[in-house]
RNA sequence: GGAAGGUUAGCUCAGUUGGGAGAGCAUCUGCCUUACAAGCAGAGGGUCACAGGUUCGAGCCCUGUACUUUCCACCA
């Protein structure tokens, strides 16, 4: 027993009940028969504590398309779902709840009890962003959930860390690093972001030891002059050469620091003159290597100045020691001048608080040797970009990278597997956790840093799979198919996937990488927390739907491109697929057959020909959408999906149908077949991107799988490429639409019909079609005729004839007369440009021959128009 | 400083190997035509940023200009 369709669209009284049952049924696990070809993907790890919003939304939406399209066209697809431990992000919201619920900060719960809140919130919170993916219909193997820190990626972790650090490729080293002095960690050069803030120069005088010189460097950040070991000066400059190997007074301190020179120094850069300060800025760090100068921290890690250094300054907050300091410079009279300037300030890109370069104990992992080839897989097309312009920021990327900072000073991650040992001294790093020294036998301790959360991210799309173990859902679905993302995460994730893979895979990841623009609002601002302009994905699908939400996502999405989103969008999707509903209706309403006598394919004898023509079309479609899928054209194959079943089937198909059905007998049945056969055809291509409506209404409709989403996707079917029929039908509309437009110009009401006299060479096809044409025209009676004769009618030249519509009350002969006049005129102008360019050797010379056919037959058509014309203007005298 | 985009209808945007520009929304007109007014039938509206070039032919390819967005790097 077929299902009914309620009487109007509610997407709310099916989407959820349609999910459970595809959950029920086990759709979204890869069918096991070996002999379909595997498809998978793994998806981007949503933070744990994340809630969905439209950027997640948009790209759940285009997995979800792809791994629908492919199930249905049999493959064996596996889509990998879970969620990433996020360590920075979630640690703040943990602390910040903790400071508002409890007023007490980590340090005050200590490291066991705050990861037990952090557990505790993860249990909490986890599963609402799962829980809202499957609102949005993604059709992910729920059974093969995962999480960055569940046991077995925190074994793949472990087995990674201690693979490379064995191969010298994870080093322990003192260097420079960035610092969040909010988030007290540090961080990679991938998680600081620039941003253009007001700051001034100071230009500051440094006085020259046993002389009454003096030299003036100029930095945006005085605070750090604390820390200055040297001043440097280009070593070519012949103002200052005379200084180098001077010593200098460092103001505000008791210290003297050397002078030294170094090419790093621009000379026509301020003064030529620049402070050192090794310990707090990256450039400087490396003259210091250089020059073998002291390295001296001035901060602690909260940025406040230290107790060591800092003098009268310590404790203060660098900002407020900036202050003291500028004070204190300007009464000294070491103080020059003040230039107002913009610069770059990076900032955290969790906190956005302004990071601090300095120097600290870190790992690192090397790059250079994994980079090498993660450039090449990339380089020789095994992993292609899409659109391939992204494959260059990666190169430039991956072939400029530094080594990459892992350790995080944060509690919530991959704690390092690094074990000290106090009494011997020894660093044993290890898979397995130790208790004692393998060397002395002492207790040791555990490193307390934990790792970038972006490190267990970069091994998802084979820890997901069971690696390190040798399982079959790694050998059957690694490397993935596809990996969809948006271009802001290439340089945190995609690049250190595809080294990964290489590396301990010795494999790509994937093979394409499909990277999708930021979902914008409607004035084309990024979607912010802080702007408020966020539109939540989740009130759209309670007020919209799942499926409007995914076609106003999908539509218009175009590889690599921003989009915007709209309320005018979400509402047309919504429209569209009311649309779709009622249609559905209609069909479902007129159905009074047994579904074997709709599901029997009808003898091509019976069609008529606007069956076939709409066949034609669909079958013309099915190929686009599949090529354009194929292409990651969503945007285009969705557009065509929809221009077809709204503007070909609805508006004029079923309007084809509707004598015949209403008639009833054979006709009727077969127009009712295909009917079934196109919308079922519809529902099918659709269903990857509106699945629940389209599963709601293949449930009402004749069918034969238990459920569309397992169904055959359509295929191309050379039988049903009827172009001749196809041809005839869009010159009857061609008419009709010529006949309709004339009628509006004319003010003529569609209850006033009127008689059709038609000179055409087409006569079979207007009379194959004369009850299509005479309803959808309004005419009374359709009368072919060699040549017309009356002189009352108005002319309407078509490309498949001229037709005259006698509407003698309404003609003004003037107006009549112009207006074929002008037609007259617009044809003639045709005529001539189609004369010329087909005259034109340079065209029928080079032009394909389809072109220039086309130009033929277009003439040809031009000038018949110009004889009807001509004979009409002459009977209107 | 380097790189990559964008510039097409009033608005938001498509336009896939070069062959007389499209959609959604908005506007105007006429329709409750028994699936749908969340609809139907029509209409108006574009020197495809500008200037050159290649070509028989350019929104599309090349060069330059202007404006704009983003990413990367960064000089204290």
């Amino acid at each position: 027993m077929r299902k009914e369709l309620a009487k109007n669209y509610d997407p709310r009284e099916f989407e959820d009940r349609i999910y459970k049952s595809w959950c029920d049924e086990g759709y979204f696990k890869p069918d096991p028969d070996e002999k379909k070809k595997p498809f998978s993907i793994v998806i981007p790890p949503p933070n744990v504590t994340g809630q969905l919003h439209m950027g997640h939304a948009l790209d759940e939406t285009l997995q979800d398309i792809l791994i629908r399209t492919k199930r249905m066209q049999g493959y064996s697809t596996l889509w990998v779902p879970g969620t990433d431990h996020a360590g920075i992000a979630t640690q703040i919201k943990v602390e910040e709840q903790l400071r508002v619920n409890e007023g007490l900060t980590r340090y005050d719960l200590g490291r066991e009890k705050f990861l037990e809140r952090v557990w505790d919130w993860k249990h909490q919170y986890g599963n609402r962003i799962i829980s809202q993916l499957k609102k949005l219909g993604a059709s992910c193997d729920w059974s093969r959930e995962r999480f960055t820190m569940d046991e077995g990626c925190s074994r793949a972790v472990r087995e990674v860390f201690v693979n490379l650090y064995n191969k010298g490729l994870i080093y322990r080293g003192y260097r420079i690093i960035n610092w969040c002095p909010h988030c007290r960690t540090a961080l990679s050069d991938a998680e600081v972001e620039y941003s253009e803030q007001a700051g001034s120069f100071w230009h500051i005088r440094y006085p020259v030891v046993g002389s009454d010189e003096y030299v003036t460097v100029a930095t945006t950040r005085p605070e750090t002059m604390l820390g200055d070991t040297a001043v440097a000066v280009h070593p070519e400059d012949d103002r200052y050469a005379h200084l180098v190997g001077k010593t200098l007074r460092l103001p505000l301190t008791d210290r003297e620091i050397p002078v030294i020179a170094d090419e790093y120094v621009e000379r026509d850069f301020g003064t030529g003159c620049v402070k050192i300060t090794p310990a707090h800025d990256p450039n400087d760090f490396e003259v210091g290597k250089r020059h073998d100068l002291a390295i001296i921290k001035v901060m602690n890690d909260d940025a406040t100045i230290n107790a060591e250094f800092g003098g009268k300054y310590a404790g203060m907050d660098r900002y407020e020691a900036r202050r003291a300091m500028v004070r204190d410079l300007e009464e000294g009279g070491y103080l020059v001048k003040i230039d107002p300037c913009s610069h770059n300030v990076g900032t955290c890109y969790r906190c956005k608080t302004t990071v601090e370069p300095m120097t600290s104990d870190q790992w690192f992992v090397k790059m250079e040797p994994l980079a090498k080839p993660a450039l090449e897989v990339v380089k020789s097309g095994e992993v292609k970009f899409e659109p391939e312009r992204f494959s260059k920021t990666y190169i430039n990327w991956m072939e400029n990278c530094h080594d990459w900072c892992i350790s995080r000073q944060l509690w919530w991650g991959h704690r390092i597997p690094a074990f000290y040992c106090d009494a011997c001294g020894k660093m044993t790093v290890s898979k397995t956790d130790i208790d004692v020294c393998p060397d002395c036998g002492a207790p040791v301790r555990q490193e307390e840093d934990v790792l970038d959360t972006w490190f267990s991210s970069a091994l998802w799309p084979f820890s997901t799979l069971g690696w390190p173990d040798k399982t079959a859902d790694l050998s059957r679905y690694y490397p993935t198919n596809v990996l969809v993302t948006g271009y802001d995460i290439i340089f945190f994730w995609v690049a250190r996937m595809i080294f990964s893979g290489m590396e301990h895979m010795g494999e790509k990841p994937f093979s394409t990488v499909f990277i999708h623009g930021l979902v914008r609002d409607a004035q084309g601002r990024k979607m912010s927390k802080s702007l408020g302009n966020g539109i939540d994905p989740l009130k759209v699908i309670e007020e919209y739907g799942a499926d409007a939400l995914r076609f106003a996502l999908a539509t218009g999405n175009a590889p690599g491109n921003d989009m915007r989103f709209s309320d005018e969008k979400i509402e047309s999707a919504r429209n569209f697929a009311n649309k779709l509903w009622n249609a559905s209706r209609f069909v479902l309403m007129n159905l009074t057959e047994s579904d074997e006598e709709l599901l029997a394919s009808p003898d091509g004898s019976e069609l008529a020909i606007e069956d076939k023509w709409i066949l034609s079309k669909f079958n013309t479609l099915v190929k686009t959408v599949c090529d354009n899928v194929d292409n990651y054209e969503i945007g285009i194959a969705l557009s065509e999906i929809y221009s077809f079943a709204w503007d070909y089937f609805c508006d004029w198909y079923i309007e084809m149908a509707k004598s015949r059905i209403f008639e009833g007998g054979a006709p009727a049945l077969t127009a009712k077949r295909t009917l079934v056969y196109v919308l079922t055809g519809i529902v099918k291509l659709l269903h990857p991107y509106m699945p629940f409506i389209t599963e709601e209404i293949y449930q009402a409709l004749p069918h034969t799988d238990p459920s569309v989403m397992i169904s055959a996707y359509p295929t191309f079917d050379p039988e049903l490429d009827f172009s001749a029929e196809e041809d005839s039908v869009n010159r009857i509309i061609g008419c009709i639409v010529a006949i309709r437009t004339r009628r509006a110009e004319m003010n003529v009401p569609p209850s006033k019909k009127a008689k059709l006299y038609v000179v055409t060479k087409y006569e079979d096809t207007f009379r194959r079609t004369e009850k299509i044409l005479m309803k959808l025209a309004s005419a009374s009676e359709l009368i072919l005729t060699d040549a017309y004769t009356a002189d009352d009618a108005v002319m309407i030249a078509t490309d498949t004839g001229s037709l005259y519509i006698p509407l003698s009350d309404v003609i003004d002969f003037d107006k009549e007369r112009a207006r074929l006049g002008g037609e007259l005129k617009k044809c003639e102008g045709e005529i001539e440009r189609l004369e010329k360019k087909l005259s034109n050797e340079g065209f029928v010379a080079k032009a394909p021959e389809k072109v220039i056919e086309g130009e033929r037959q277009k003439l040809a058509k031009y000038r018949e128009t110009r004889e009807s014309l001509l004979v009409a203007i002459a009977k209107l005298k």
